[in-house]
DNA sequence: ACCTGAACACCGTTCAAGT
DNA sequence: ACCTGAACACCGTTCAAGT
């Protein structure tokens, strides 16, 4: 792996504050949020901390932990960003909005939210969804799977985001280059075997990332209000 | 990080078919299968083709591009699974249940199709998806979104199952023992703040991922439905 | 053209030693 | 209790040298 090793440009002044578990956390924000995953290292850490590796280790135990932290952060905030008097619906695109934007400013949250299932991170935002899904009416038996159905489809966006971001940042170029990178070889393929991804290739570079992810929100809410009225009648 | 460093268990013995980008990415899959993510490098790649890391360079730029080629393979065989005649929904659940299944198999599946976002293995789904949509008469106009619904939905599954076994493997646990890990957890969360997740914490070791994965598939659908008949009305 | 394997520039993590 | 920083056991990747 190619890394471009940048100096440090305040030598290693003393740090005024001690050491903390959230001083950490904060720390590590900043540089994955200007360098991207492969950017945070325990070395990059600690030297912006000014201390060595192996202080960080007393306040957090791997790296798992700490990249999960730094996401949880993020969710917190973004979850428990106050919503005015909506309908279930109404929230439930807010929420999975705020969570699309949170991810487009902060890419490695993606990949970060995979990395920890189960986690609390995770489950502030299976919380949030949930009860919505119960304002909603939903049926007990029925609420797992429409729960995680809007889940999995904001995790999956999130991923792809992460993954384009990442892509971007290693390679060097912006987003706009990236889509462009991949709308001219989508254009080249064979139009026997790949007619359809052949046909969008050109609405790639224009297309609205955050309008085609609520379009997919507003899909499966279309999908709820089918379950909460009639049966379940499928071929 | 932590590597038991397993011997080589035949001594080098001399490899007697010359290297080639298909048998190298047929190691890789099987050091995957067997090792996880974590497994796979240059090193316990080349012991096992009996030469050195070096020369895998000759046949494929990096690491990268051998995730994304050894993802490919397994996507190809299940996207080239011919389905007799049978109907666009019952063809996109079976193509579904295909994914779901191939990242249970091979769970780095789900990563690696998230690490190369507008890379073949995704453009293969896309268009296998997309035929179906058409055949469904979805209006050109929301064909785009209805595809990605469906496809960011397979991942965001196809991701959390792979991270589940990462962390799986990674622990020593198998599957079972990591659910239950999770349930617990959830069971001592607040119930004031999580009464949701705390409500499906004893759910959560019984439950079908594959029945749960359909649900949210045919949850889609049925929102598709509703797009073919009446004119969008969202709040 | 294809392969070898030592070398380079990194990692995460540990731990004896300090304060 | 908390911090230091050298050391360990790895990585991906390169490249001069071989065949």
């Amino acid at each position: 792996m190619v890394k471009k090793s940048l100096k440090k440009s305040h030598a290693t002044r003393r740090r005024e504050e001690a050491l903390s578990r959230d001083r950490i956390i904060e720390a590590a924000i900043a540089i994955l949020d200007s360098s991207g995953e492969d950017g945070l290292t325990f070395r990059t850490l600690s030297e912006r901390l000014a201390t060595g590796p192996g202080a960080i280790y007393w306040h957090i135990a791997n790296k798992s932990e700490l990249l999960t932290a730094a996401c949880d952060a993020i969710v917190a905030r973004t979850m428990n960003a106050p919503l005015v008097g909506a309908t279930p619906e109404a929230t439930i695109r807010a929420l999975a909005l705020g969570m699309f934007d949170a991810i487009d400013a902060h890419p490695w949250v993606g990949s970060a939210l995979t990395r920890a299932p189960g986690q609390l991170p995770m489950v502030r935002i299976l919380e949030a969804i949930a009860q919505q899904v119960r304002a909603l009416g939903v049926p007990d038996q029925e609420q797992w799977a429409t729960v995680g159905a809007l889940l999995n489809y904001i995790l999956g966006v999130g991923g792809q985001n992460a993954a384009n971001g990442q892509l971007a940042r290693t390679r060097g170029v912006d987003r706009s280059d990236f889509l462009e990178a991949v709308s001219t070889a989508w254009s080249q393929l064979d139009p026997d075997q790949y007619p359809f991804t052949r046909s969008v290739a050109g609405q790639l570079r224009a297309h609205d990332d955050r309008m085609d992810f609520l379009a997919g929100i507003d899909l499966i809410l279309r999908g709820i209000r089918g379950l909460r009225t009639d049966r379940i009648d499928l071929v």
